[in-house]
DNA sequence: TATTGTTATACTCTATAACTATA
DNA sequence: TATAGTTATAGAGTATAACAATA
């Protein structure tokens, strides 16, 4: 059973499990996957709107609205730029640290499972590709794309 | 450069890639990712709402929403089920297949432009992997799970 | 003038609860 | 009673357009 797939239906199909996965993840926080994603962003910077409207591919105006319930459920918070008085810079509070920490770990062990039926060199070969593939380095992005809760 | 993610963050991140292409080829019919993967479910089917909830994993409320919206701009029809008096079957219209079968064309296109660096036998590689984990043998699912859009 | 961000508005998506009609 | 489906309601997510403040 289970016939090989196209590369693309593969890649289709797995993307929306991997997103299932998450949306239960996130769900348990009573998060969203967008919400869970804003968070995962936060890890590791500290971006404006602008930019993060930029990295999730969102309108500016979105984003507002993500940060602000966000911050209202005491996960963000907003801090003035330094460098520039008309901008914010959106930073994770405590508690959106440990959620995020929390939710990343809850996301890997569930994958996990989902894969426990492929080999160590079988792992090692899949995420080898996938790098590639969701990664390529002829890539005219920008800066800071696709980082996300893991 | 592009060192090498491990399993999960390689499958998190080619997800959201993956759904960023189905969201833009989807915004350029003006429909949503969840309105092309109705559409898509639709191929092949003629569901009742509540298998549809199943396979969308959402409410059956949800569904008679989302099926109302694609409805109005002619894109499905609802046809009383024969056997049940209760039930309706849901199924595409002409317009709906002609849209569908375009969109999964340019999904297929975009991620085959994504996948350019890869070599052949690497694809092939990539597909059986990833079919094995996108479909794991062992999986009690609903019947009918995750078919989408390609 | 251009940029950063927010507000106002409208629509889609989603769940919960209550309901109708049929089985 | 149970099942299939819809309706009413509320809230999240999203984009467009218009705006304020700063560069």
């Amino acid at each position: 059973m289970a016939e090989d797939l196209t590369l693309v239906d593969s890649l289709v199909q797995s993307s929306f499990l991997v997103q299932g996965v998450m949306r239960r993840v996130a769900a348990r926080q009573d998060l969203s996957v967008i919400q869970m994603r804003l968070l995962g962003i936060l890890r590791d910077r500290e971006p404006g709107t602008l930019l993060l409207s930029r990295i999730l591919e969102l309108d500016k105006s979105s984003v507002t609205g993500l940060v602000d319930r966000a911050e209202k459920r005491g996960l963000v918070e907003r801090v003035p730029d330094p460098d520039d008085g008309r901008a914010v810079r959106i930073k994770l509070t405590r508690g959106g640290r440990a959620i995020v920490t929390k939710g990343a770990a809850e996301v890997e062990a569930e994958i996990e499972t989902v894969a426990a039926g492929l080999t160590d060199p079988q792992r090692r070969q899949l995420a080898g590709l996938l790098s590639r593939f969701a990664s390529p380095p002829a890539r005219p992005a920008v800066p800071g794309t696709e980082r996300s809760p893991s």
